[in-house]
DNA sequence: TTAATAATTCGATAGTTGCCGAATTTTACA
DNA sequence: TGTAAAATTCGGCAACTATCGAATTATTAA
């Protein structure tokens, strides 16, 4: 079985990234990224329109786009604008980062 | 292989938490006891007492106290008083469910 | 019972955040 | 080229947060 040696975390770094995560509606954001990202990983559909989102959240326009840019800055996400639209597909290296932050030998 | 199927999230439960590890000292507190939770879990003594911590810490003893009281009430630790001493353990738990939101079929 | 140490509570304050509406920019297309 | 749709930027405000010092409470040990 693999030991559990963790990287020292870099707790500026990661505080930012779980501030990132502490709003309610941005969370929300993250996760619906999150979701359509492991939906259909295997194919090329792994980036989202953030106007199909944005209908179900509660928040206006201009506080989608802030929120994006706290999700992009942190690290989580990344966006690409296709014409009209702005897209977003999960940074899967810093999940995994995270992931490691709460895993355990523990079970 | 187990395949990846996720519990849906509750949001509003975890922004919570999230934000009780957006704080640098905090989350600092946090991944102390975190660490002192995993170095010898096999033993009795995962528990540690906050006054050591304290002193690696840059802020004062009301602080301190202030962001005990926001772990715990985010389920991430477990305090106990013992005597004079506040100590403190990880709730491995909450820990297990927050590795899945970052678990992934990805590798 | 008193002195000392740890922790908590309280009140105040500077700084941060989330949100909006209005204005602006970007892009597509009639 | 002019209009519409999507996104962004800006300015501002209400609410929240992190922190502190002072005062208080809890616990131990002399």
């Amino acid at each position: 079985m693999k030991k559990n040696v963790k990287k020292p975390v870099d707790v500026k770094r990661a505080a930012k990234i779980f501030k990132a995560l502490s709003n309610e509606n941005r969370l929300e954001l993250f996760l619906e990224i999150l979701k359509i990202n492991e939906t259909c990983f295997e194919t090329e559909c792994t980036e989202c329109f953030i106007t199909d989102i944005m209908d179900t959240l509660s928040i206006g326009a201009p506080t989608v786009s802030h929120h994006m840019k706290e999700l992009t800055n942190a690290g989580l996400v990344i966006t690409e604008r296709k014409g009209k639209f702005l897209t977003a597909k999960i940074n899967d290296e810093l999940i995994k980062e995270l992931s490691e932050i709460f895993s355990s030998d523990k079970n």
